[in-house]
DNA sequence: GTCAAAGTTTACGTTAACGTAAAGGTAAGC
DNA sequence: GCTTACCTTTACGTTAACGTAAACTTTGAC
């Protein structure tokens, strides 16, 4: 056996998930420093589970639909109730529909900007054809 | 007729569209700074006309987005050909078609998310329910 | 043993997108 | 003429999300 981290209890080291969701080392432990991944150690060497993976998954994700860390780690936290109290659960209610309320409103600026781009595109190919017919 | 700015040509004041959109007047001057508007002026006064109206509206969707205020520009200049050179529109057309995936992948995430919301928020409702008929 | 690769912490630097004064011009209403 | 409301420019401040560099340790391969 050569090169991997881990062979068997299937863990990440932090370079692996660096280069299967390229982004750098250094965003990782960023998004540690601010409380989003709380990886094991072995010694100092930071060891990640497929939960840890998984995490970083939805912080990305939360990324490419333009949330900041700070509502990606809310959302996070949203996945797992952990505080029974009602009130607890009535406010993470409130705050999982308005997340879906902003999504829709997501869904309709893409669609939105789809059916644009879309008469772009056709405006610019017809342009094109015009050029070679000339 | 006592306030509004314009009563004929329909033209709207830094003012009127800051309240419309619910922006800052500084956030509008600071996109002008930026290139993605360029209002007419009576004066010293900005004068915004509605097709300036529209490319705020897109500014602000792009934002919704996560689009930066330069991937913004691009895409307002993206719905005039302007430079009709054959290089410059297949330019354009490579980019659109690029945004286009963009808004496909986000859509993606937005339905997984979307999923995962609604499973949380069936679990906070059954916990909810738990705790009144216990 | 040593060398390269990958890990660590600490800390200063950078960019985007405004916020927040400061200091002043202009026009309407009383 | 004075206030009030809205407009302007200039400019320094702020936050988020890392980049980049320095200085050091650990570890597997030869």
């Amino acid at each position: 056996m050569n090169n991997n981290s881990d062979n068997k209890n299937n863990t990440f080291s932090i370079s692996e998930l660096a280069k299967e969701f390229d982004v750098t080392t250094r965003a990782i432990r960023f998004y540690e420093d601010k409380g989003l991944l709380t990886p094991a150690r072995r010694g100092q060497t930071r060891i990640y589970s497929p939960a840890d993976r998984t995490k970083l998954k939805l912080i990305l994700r939360g990324k490419r639909l333009g949330l900041t860390l700070d509502e990606s780690r809310d959302i996070i936290n949203m996945y797992n109730p952990g505080g029974s109290n009602e009130d607890q659960l009535s406010t993470l209610l409130a705050k999982i529909r308005e997340r879906k309320n902003y999504l829709q409103q997501q869904l309709h600026d893409i669609e939105v900007m789809m059916l644009d781009l879309q008469e772009s595109e056709d405006r610019v190919i017809d342009a094109l054809n015009d050029l070679k017919t000339q």
